[in-house]
RNA sequence: GGGAGAUUUCCCGAGUGGCCAAAGGGAGCAGACUGUAAAUCUGUUGUCGUCCGACUUCCGUGGUUCGAAUCCACGAUCUCCCA
């Protein structure tokens, strides 16, 4: 019995979509799902049980990241990932992959691995299948990501094809690495960047290698986002009904709302929280930028709808002056508000799937945002 | 009462004869942000016109000069020193 499962409730009968259960030693999950961000070991500027009230169920962590700083020996010291952070929730540990792509200008690819010049102090390192196994077991979330090459967008049919078939080869010493599958559920992961038969050729290979769950990288990286559900659309269809799908990096409401049409289970996205951060809303009615000098005196909340700590306490008028005056909270208010917004917005595509009405619901997401971007 | 220094575009501040509508910060305004090197980054910030440009500016008023934010005279205000 793998460490974690899916358990499909239901399909949507007007869009296909699918409703679950993802179940992990940290607890049940509702798919789908969207994963809130916290690289370091936190979503930054908020606490575990904020995470909990705005509806949170599980959370990414970095490999990378936490390798770098505090290091995995520490967090595995500190009896790991859950308890040094103190959230019994679960827990997802992206490879460093993303940073294969994010740090391009650091690092160097092998057959072997990844040579990387560590982004704090420079300090020459290495990462392997092999080494991001010890890391992420070390870390010990409930699932872990494949080490994987997130190629840049765009790059050449040859270089996409020979970076998946890597991908795949790396997939299986990821496999062979990781033992402590009891606890620890490894996901595989398909590239294939923006070509049809590419994207195909990598869900064949990653899937027959059978993983617990299956995950879609290598989109969200600046291609038009059309180009990414057509990509999902030559994917999905590869990967088996009975294992959850995880659309890395996505995302957008609207790539939400769309991606879950397409079949996808769960997405994580360092969006809300950074926009939040940087004075940006996402809403029902779509982008607020609640720093702009238009919400000077609006004494309204950020979205009317929404029943965050942010909207149910604070105005714009409000929330924009801590912003402009650099106050902490007001960062706070912005990222509780943007997570709260995505996760009461799976919260009704779960509703509609259920209702099986998840295109009505599509219509009528878009219609609300009254040509404002998403 | 005497002496020295200062006054620049929203703020601080550079600029000491043409390359100055005027460096650089800050503040303001606007935009971006999709597995977080991001509480970051980009653009913009005299007026008008689309670029080129035109026009009005550097305490005030006169003056010197082909040409002045920059030099001179007087005045105003502020700071410091001596009485």
């Amino acid at each position: 019995m793998p460490a974690v499962t899916y358990k499909l409730i239901k399909q949507c009968k007007q869009s296909g979509a699918r409703l679950g259960k993802l179940i992990t030693p940290h607890g049940e999950i509702d798919t789908p799902v969207f994963m809130p961000v916290g690289t370091q070991a936190s979503v930054k500027g908020i606490s575990p049980e904020e995470l909990k009230e705005v509806g949170a169920q599980i959370i990414l962590g970095n490999t990378y990241h936490l390798f770098l700083r505090p290091g995995h020996e520490l967090v595995r010291e500190a009896g790991g990932l859950h308890k040094f952070m103190n959230w019994d929730g679960s827990i997802l540990t992206d490879s460093g992959g993303f940073q294969v792509f994010s740090l391009s200008d650091l690092r160097k690819i092998t057959e072997e691995g990844v040579h990387f010049r560590s982004h704090l102090d420079g300090a020459k390192l290495f990462l392997s299948p092999e080494s991001v196994m010890e890391i992420e077991n070390a870390l010990g979330a409930d699932i872990i990501m494949a080490f994987d090459e997130c190629a840049p967008y765009p790059s050449s049919y040859d270089y996409t094809k020979k970076s998946l078939e890597r991908t795949t080869r790396w997939a299986e010493r990821c496999l062979k690495a990781h033992t402590n599958t009891e606890k620890q559920a490894l996901f595989g992961i398909v590239q294939g960047g923006t070509f049809a038969d590419l994207r195909k050729q990598s869900a064949r290979e990653i899937v027959s290698l059978d993983f617990p769950g299956y995950a879609i990288g290598g989109l969200s990286v600046g291609e038009d986002t059309q180009i990414m559900y057509d990509m999902l659309e030559e994917t999905v269809p590869e990967l088996p009904a009975d294992k959850a799908r995880y659309l890395m990096g996505v995302g957008r409401p609207d790539n939400l709302v769309e991606g879950v049409i397409r079949g996808i289970d769960m997405f994580d996205c360092v969006l809300p929280t950074r926009i939040g951060r940087n004075g940006t809303a996402l809403t029902s009615r779509g982008r607020v930028i609640v720093r702009d000098a238009k919400y000077a005196h609006d004494y309204s909340p950020i979205d009317p709808e929404c029943d965050c700590p942010a909207c149910r306490k604070h105005t714009k008028a409000y929330i924009r002056h801590l912003l402009k005056a650099g106050e902490m909270y007001g960062l706070r208010l912005m990222t509780l508000h943007n997570l709260r917004y995505l996760q009461k917005l799976m919260a009704d595509i779960r509703q509609a799937i259920m209702d099986d009405r998840l295109l009505d619901f599509r219509d009528e997401f878009y219609a609300k945002l009254d040509g404002n971007r998403p």
